[in-house]
Formats: structure tokens, C-alpha cells, sequence
RNA sequence: GCCCCUGUAGCUCAGGGGAUAGAGCAACUGCCUUCUAAGCAGUGGGUCGCAGGUUCGAAUCCUGCCAGGGGCGCCA
């Protein structure tokens, strides 16, 4: 349980005793909330309750609050408990208690902030999921950093959590990579090939036919153009697959599954999608094409499901992904991570758990906001087909993944963000990143001194902490849980840096104000229960870098 | 034309019913014989796009308008 959590249970009882006294008139509550003010004099945590309550008991906000206090008890984690008008409820945090958390957080470890909330609760969680058509750029990077980073916090909630990255591998698209590339490859051989008007015409396609000729040869010049084309497009589109791979390790982040879209017709998804859509009654004909009736689940417009000539659409195939995860695999949750550019799907992707005869709840999708990059005046428009494009590898090699990761996840999926490439290198070594690592290998630091001077602080006295400097710290550490908690409920992990930057404020303030490691015998005491607190420092801020995957270094 | 997102300090962005609106960067002033100065302390900087409305209370919710981004294929 969090402390928020603790606190909001004692202004419970403390209502709800007001009321069996028959202070209160005893109407049934709402959730109630407990804030943290930012006014130190208002207190560690305040609650409104009385101004909401003063309308439905028909009680003056005073009155109401009065009464709750004077139920509040003065013990455990509660030293006071005050009125303020017009009608908040402050309460002040024992300093005692508060020292005490620390051996907790020692306790604790590595799970410190874990909770079992997700328990038993399958969630799959798809993100980036780019057709192996093109690179990865830079708005890739952002849904790569936010499905990864979301996933571990949600795997420390207890969700049992399934990354999955879907890739298109059949279909026209690929028809014109396979054609594309054939062309490519063709011209390095002198042959006077076109690549489609509408097929790719990145640099990329180039160096790949390059990359294929140096490994293979002229292995596929020497074939029949139909079986060139589908082998040599085949051997392109697992390269490109490979690359996506490479991609998403640089910025460490990791699947468990790579689900390849034509699985869902060799193993039967489709045609089991199909038959369900249809004796539910949600198909029907028209054009001599197959339509799903999705205005009937909230959808803006049918869908077509299969051409005219008998090619399904990725409709169809989604709804047979869908089924897949849903049906089959059986997850309780989906959350998927969309970019603006595919959020014309979001109304269908809705529309798709009900079609199937699964509660929309189920299904979560986050859409972020596309980035745009500035370089010096010029802003570029990430973009696939646009000639002009910052890859996500480029992207990475310049800044470093830890840099990377940060900034986009810092903010929140619905911002646009603009990426200004000249400050994201000028700046690289004054980014807030830094400051974080930074009071990390200042703990690693002051824990090393320790161990060379052999100081053995297990039996560090932690009621010793109540200086400004490492109240203000545990109080800090001790919002850590809740944090990891609002993530978990709300799917905004970009909350966790700046908690990061918060946590590391309040380290390096304690650093400044409070000598650690003394060498004077009358501060043996302070100095063992303040490693204590560095200790728990450590953990935290571990915590903290881990989950968003990046490295905390132990010296800089 | 319709739909989605956004508009907060010079810049990049948090805060999304509660008390005096925050952080980083940029600018300015101090602080290293002591555990890491990639740090700390301080100063300046705001009609929270505009106008109405709801509320005891609005940066936050609703409506309209203005501005920016994105989407409206039998492409994915």
C-alpha cells in the first residue's frame, strides 16, 4: 500500500466514525482524494473532501472538517492534523515514522515500489509494428521508447506483460518493395530497370540492393524474373526485419514476440475471423467486394474486409489479429501504441473487440503524437516515402540511447514534440539525463568510500535522519510507489522522469547540506544511518533509470 | 468540409477541478584545501491562445472563435 493509499484510509474512518456518531449525516462517499500540497504550511498531505461533501450533507465546509479532524488520530505516520478555511483538511507526517521508511526501502531492494496490483492480469502490449518496407525513423523512436519503458512499469505493477512488435509481410505494399528492390538490384547489373512510380524510392532501397549483391552476387540475376523477384524481395524484406531488430535493440528495447502478419493465414485466424464475422451477421456484400458493417459498432464508415478480387484488406487482417490476441492467446488487456499518421484506425480499432464479442474495455490504444525535427531554421517532417528523413539509427548514434530514451519520454504521448537535432548535440552534456546519472555516481561514489573505510552501517540508526535535507529525501522516495502506481492505472509513463529529475534534486540538496562519510568519532552514529539513506537512494533512482531502460552509472 | 491532438516563462515541456502555476535550457550573481562543481544557493522572466459558460473554486470541465500538427484509399 502506498502512503497515499494509508492516508486516504484514515480520513476514511475518520468520516465515517463523524458519521456513526451521527455528526455527519451518513450519505455514502465517493473516492476520496488526498493531495499533496505544494505550500509547505498546508502540510505534507491536505484533502478537499469538506468542500465537496458541503453540498450533499447540507454542512458548512468548517463544520465538516471539524469533525473529520477531531477523528483523525495522532499516531503512526500522522503527527497533525489541521483546519484551514475554507474548509481543507492538512496533515503533517511524523518525522519519526518517516525515518523509519528507509528501512523499508532497504528491506524492500530491487522490488521497492512493486505491487501486485496485476496480478493474474495478462496484458499484450504492441508498439512501432513498422512495415519492413522502409527504416525506422525518428518518430519510431518515441513509440519504441514509450511501449518499452510502459511495459517494464507495468511489469513492476505485477502485470504479466507481453511486448509484441506486428510487421506486414504480405500484401500490395510488399508487392512494390519486391518490385522496387528487383529494380535496384537490376541497375546494379546495368540493366535498364524502373522502380515503380508508386513503389519505394528511398537511398535505402539502393544500399540495400548493394548489401544483397556484395553477400549474394548475381545469384538472383541469374533467375527468372518472376522467381527473382519473390526470392530476392524475400531475402530484402528479412534484412529490413533484421535492421528493425537492430534498431530497437540500440535503444535497448527488447519483444518477446515479432508477429508476422501471413501467420494469420497459414495458421487459420483468418478464415476463423471470417466465419465468426459472418454468423454473427456483421458481413455483407456489396460491389462484389466483403464489407464489414462496423457503423453498427461505433465506426465512422463500413470497412471493406476483401477486395473485389479476393485480396483481403488490412482490415480483415487486424480483425484476425485481434482475434488472435483476444480469443486465442487469451490476453485480458491490449494495449496498442499508434502514431498520429495511423490514428484515422483508431474509430475501427474500437469498433474490433466488439465485432469479435469482446468488451471494447479490453483494449487500450494510446496514439503519440508525430514528431518534427529541426535542424538549424528548416523543419523536416518525418516522414516515410518523403526523400528527407532522420533515421532513428542516426538519430541514436548522435545523441546516445539514454539521451534518446529521456527526452521522448518526457513528454506525454498527445504533444507533438519538436526534436531540434543542433541542441540535442550541443546539449548532450547539459541534458537533464545527465543530472540523474550524475547523483547516481555520486551515491555509487559515497557507498564506495564507505566500503574502502570499511564502515559497517547495518545497524545504522535511521531515527537519527531528521535533518531538512533527508526528510525532504524520504518524503521524495516515498512518492516512488505511488508514481509507479499512476503509470500503471493511467498509461502516462512520462510522469517517471520527471519524478527522476525531482529524486535527484533532493539528493543532490541532501549531498550539499549533510556531510555523509565523517571521520570525527562524535559523528559515527550520523554517518551510518545516513549511509542507510544513500543506500536507499541508491535503490530508488536504480529503480527509477532501469525502468525507463537506462543505464545508471556508477562513476561519471 | 468532417474527425483527432495541441496552444502554459525567451526556447523545450510538466501540471488536466483546489490554496501563492512548476522544471530543464538560455541570461545574471555568488559557492570547490572536505564523500564527484555534469553540483548547490540566489535574481530576473507569465493577460496559462481569445471570448463566454458551469462551479464555493477553472491553466484544468463545456461551447464558440483564432492558430499549429495529423487523419479522412478496396495503402498499412
Amino acid at each position: 500500500m502506498t502512503i497515499q493509499e494509508t492516508i486516504r484510509g484514515i480520513v476514511e474512518n475518520a468520516v465515517s466514525k463523524a458519521q456513526t456518531l451521527n455528526e455527519l449525516p451518513d450519505i455514502p462517499l465517493e473516492e476520496i482524494t488526498i493531495d499533496r500540497p505544494q505550500n509547505p504550511e498546508h502540510g505534507d498531505f491536505a484533502s478537499s473532501l469538506p468542500l465537496k461533501l458541503t453540498k450533499v450533507m447540507k454542512v458548512p465546509p468548517m463544520i465538516i472538517a471539524d469533525k473529520v479532524t477531531s477523528h483523525i488520530e495522532i499516531k503512526g505516520p500522522i503527527s497533525k492534523a489541521a483546519v484551514t478555511n475554507p474548509g481543507f483538511i492538512n496533515l503533517f507526517v511524523d518525522s519519526d515514522w518517516l525515518a523509519s521508511q528507509v528501512e523499508l526501502i532497504i528491506k524492500s531492494g530491487d522490488k521497492y515500489g512493486n505491487s501486485a496490483r496485476g496480478s493474474n492480469t495478462h496484458i499484450q502490449i504492441e508498439f512501432v509494428s513498422v512495415n519492413p518496407t522502409g527504416p525506422l525513423h525518428v518518430g519510431h523512436a518515441r513509440g519504441a521508447v514509450f511501449g518499452s519503458a510502459l511495459a517494464e512499469i507495468l511489469m513492476a505493477s505485477g502485470y504479466k506483460v507481453h511486448r509484441e512488435y506486428y510487421f506486414n509481410d504480405a500484401g500490395s505494399q510488399i508487392q512494390k518493395f519486391y518490385s522496387s528492390l528487383y529494380a535496384r538490384y537490376m541497375q546494379l547489373f546495368g540493366r535498364e530497370e524502373l522502380v515503380p512510380e508508386d513503389g519505394y524510392q528511398g537511398q535505402y532501397m539502393v544500399e540495400l540492393a548493394k548489401d544483397i549483391k556484395r553477400d549474394l552476387g548475381a545469384k538472383y540475376h541469374a533467375m527468372t524474373r518472376e522467381d527473382a523477384v519473390s526470392e530476392l524481395g524475400r531475402e530484402g524484406i528479412n534484412r529490413m526485419v533484421e535492421t528493425a531488430k537492430s534498431d530497437m535493440q540500440i535503444l535497448n528495447v527488447s519483444y518477446d514476440t515479432w508477429f508476422e502478419e501471413k501467420s494469420l493465414f497459414s495458421e487459420g485466424q483468418y478464415d476463423r475471423t471470417m466465419k465468426l464475422l459472418s454468423e454473427s451477421g456483421y458481413l455483407t456484400e456489396k460491389d462484389e467486394a466483403t464489407w464489414l458493417k462496423s457503423t453498427s459498432l461505433g465506426d465512422d464508415e463500413d470497412k471493406v474486409m476483401v477486395r473485389r478480387n479476393g485480396i483481403p484488406t488490412y482490415f480483415a487482417t487486424d480483425v484476425a489479429y485481434h482475434y488472435n490476441k483476444f480469443l486465442e492467446r487469451r490476453f485480458d488487456r491490449v494495449i496498442n501504441v499508434l502514431g498520429a499518421d495511423h490514428q484515422g484506425h483508431a474509430r475501427f480499432m474500437k469498433a474490433v473487440p466488439l465485432a469479435i464479442g469482446i468488451n471494447p474495455d479490453r483494449l487500450n490504444l494510446i496514439i503519440y503524437q508525430l514528431v518534427t525535427l529541426k535542424r538549424g531554421q528548416d523543419s523536416v517532417r518525418a516522414s516515410k516515402r518523403s526523400g528527407q528523413m532522420e533515421t532513428l539509427k542516426d538519430l541514436v548514434d548522435d545523441v546516445g540511447p539514454d539521451a534518446c530514451r529521456f527526452f521522448f519520454l518526457s513528454r506525454s504521448p498527445r504533444s507533438q514534440m519538436e526534436f531540434d537535432l543542433d541542441l540535442a548535440k550541443k546539449q548532450s552534456s547539459e541534458n537533464p539525463v545527465f543530472y540523474i546519472q550524475y547523483a547516481h555516481a555520486r551515491i555509487c561514489s559515497i557507498l564506495k568510500l564507505a566500503e574502502k573505510n570499511s564502515i559497517d552501517y547495518s545497524n545504522g540508526n535511521v531515527a537519527l535522519l531528521q535533518h531538512k535535507g533527508e526528510t525532504s529525501l524520504i518524503k521524495k522516495m516515498l512518492e516512488f510507489p505511488e508514481i509507479i502506481q499512476s503509470v500503471s492505472e493511467t498509461l502516462e509513463p512520462h510522469h517517471l522522469p520527471h519524478y527522476s529529475v525531482e529524486l535527484s534534486t533532493m539528493f543532490h540538496w541532501f549531498y550539499e547540506s549533510c556531510r555523509v562519510v565523517s571521520d570525527k568519532p562524535q559523528d559515527v552514529e550520523i554517518t551510518k544511518a545516513r549511509l542507510k539513506l544513500v543506500e536507499a537512494s541508491r535503490i530508488v533512482l536504480n529503480r527509477c533509470l532501469k525502468l525507463m531502460l537506462m543505464s545508471a552509472p556508477t562513476e561519471m
